[in-house]
DNA sequence: GGTATTGATACTCTCTCGGCATCACAGACC
DNA sequence: GGTCTGTGATGCCGAGAGAGTATCAATACC
């Protein structure tokens, strides 16, 4: 009964047929699939009876195409190479070997870790393409939900937020970044009290309200209260902005690596806000090979 | 043994996978392939297997895609929906409901019998399409030979050339087609000694060199050399010419029903080359019901 | 904690498919 | 023209795949 699909033959009667049309020899074109000659007579036959079309004329000696049977080979046989294209593509891709994987990151991870990551990783992955994008850390979790992207490069607030897993990639005391001609800007040791007077730029609250607000209260138990120059994004136009001499931010000692001329880092004695750098993605993904190997990469795989 | 195409799965595999796929609902699927949830479970675990690879991700609760069977069906369904289309097309090209005859044709065919022809087949088949292309016969025994056009309206000696049919469709004396204003526009009756002085509008000798020998040897037989002014091809451009005052042509009467201004047509009398029409076609032609439509329309289905 | 739902397993049966042997027929060859 | 060779079709049989029924195990829901 369940002897219908929608189609009146198999893969088999298919593959058998071509062969055969190629052939133009039934008994060479059994030799060449490795079955019998009655059996492939029989499928043959059988795939006439099924389509209710002859496609091949017989006589007992020579055996050519019927116009159906060149249409049907023609329309058959480019769907038969793109099928027998796939099991190999779907292979490559559940082996790692193919693929995508869409990464979101954050300034401060374009500038510590990832350069890093990424070179390794297409050493080892060459065939998977890693879509990056910088997005601040509640667009990723978002994204994440939403399943646009795979993981992110982001900063959570201590409590990991719930249904991701994390990698703790960084955590570090921030130090300041001032511009080179400021007056601390060669001060040996820097307290957050000393910034009173100091623009500071920062990001905009809603992208990681969590981090804002530790900013802020470092500042209030340092007993001042900072005047927010401006608040931009990307990261690059903090740094720019310090640069030109708009004001300071926070920065962490790694991003300090190479910095551009005309700032200066500074590290902070006493209170100041942590940044913590965090590799995450969901719980629940499915499984997906091309961001298994980036995890393993990452050194995320253990979490 | 021969349990190895190139392919790791049958259409059965994928026509039960693709219904998993959308329904994500063993169960729901099953109803839907009209088969036992059993089967269904055993089928795709037999496709995953055969291909090494996960495509569901199924806790006993829920079923999902992974990416590698996401990627799959994705490849699949396309492949799929195109092959389901298969079948009925080319029963409908072997009923007759499809497809397309080549035909070529002189224009003698095309001033006589083709219209007609035409008409009723585009009555009778109206999803065949002919595709119609004038021809010397010459250049017809060729195309036919190669498979080129199905069948052609030519005119052929006396024997038929070897290894077609063909069906008479006309066989007429010729008259003349003379410019009005030529001085025996008006006689009565014309013999071929008349026409001594008169130029004469030919086809070249290579279009059909048997009937172009069989009109110069009526001019022999009359006693007459004649004098060809021009050679051209298609046939209308030797009407135009004739119409334009440059000669006379030969004519079959059925040709002559509908003239153009300018011209009149006299018949003959006394010896004439004689016009012979046929459809022809290939004797060992395959089955091509489309030709077999358009033979049984043009009346040749006997022969 | 009980119940219902859902996918997986166990077992059996059927019937298809493939192999072997053989047939029937058409060309080829002498 | 008779014989032989090669070709596709057919008959028969056995193995095995696939489907069905019954049932299990796990999980979500009340």
């Amino acid at each position: 009964m369940p002897r219908e699909y929608q189609y009146p033959f198999e893969l088999r009667h298919l593959v058998y047929f071509r062969e055969v049309a190629r052939q133009l020899h039934y008994r060479k074109a059994a030799e060449s699939l490795a079955v019998a000659q009655p059996a492939l007579s029989r499928s043959i036959a059988q795939l006439e009876k099924e389509m209710g079309v002859d496609l091949l004329n017989r006589t007992r000696r020579r055996v050519e195409l019927t116009t159906a049977g060149r249409a049907f080979l023609e329309r058959v046989e480019p769907l038969l190479r793109a099928l027998a294209a796939v099991p190999g593509d779907i292979q490559a891709l559940a082996g790692g070997q193919a693929g995508h994987v869409r990464v979101a990151f954050t300034g401060l991870a374009m500038a510590t870790v990832l350069p890093g990551i990424l070179r390794e990783f297409n050493r080892r992955y060459p065939g998977i393409k890693v879509e990056l994008n910088e997005s601040p850390t509640s667009a990723q979790l978002e994204s994440l939900k939403n399943g646009e992207i795979a993981c992110g490069f982001f900063h959570p607030d201590v409590t990991a937020p719930a249904g991701f897993s994390t990698k703790l990639l960084l955590q570090e005391k921030n130090g300041v970044l001032l511009p080179a001609e400021h007056k601390l800007a060669k001060a040996p040791k820097l307290r957050l009290r000393d910034l009173a007077d100091t623009p500071f730029v920062m990001f905009p609250r809603a992208h990681n309200p969590g981090f804002y607000d530790r900013v802020l209260a470092a500042f209030q138990s340092a007993g001042v209260t900072p005047r927010i120059a401006d608040e931009v994004w990307p990261r690059a136009n903090a740094i720019g902005l310090v640069r030109a001499g708009l004001g300071a931010t926070f920065m962490a000692p790694s991003e300090a690596k190479q910095l551009p001329e005309e700032v200066a880092f500074r590290p902070l004695d006493g209170p100041a806000p942590e940044s913590r750098l965090v590799l995450g993605w969901r719980k629940d993904a499915p499984t997906d090979p091309a961001l298994g190997a980036f995890l393993v990469v990452a050194g995320a795989a253990t979490a």
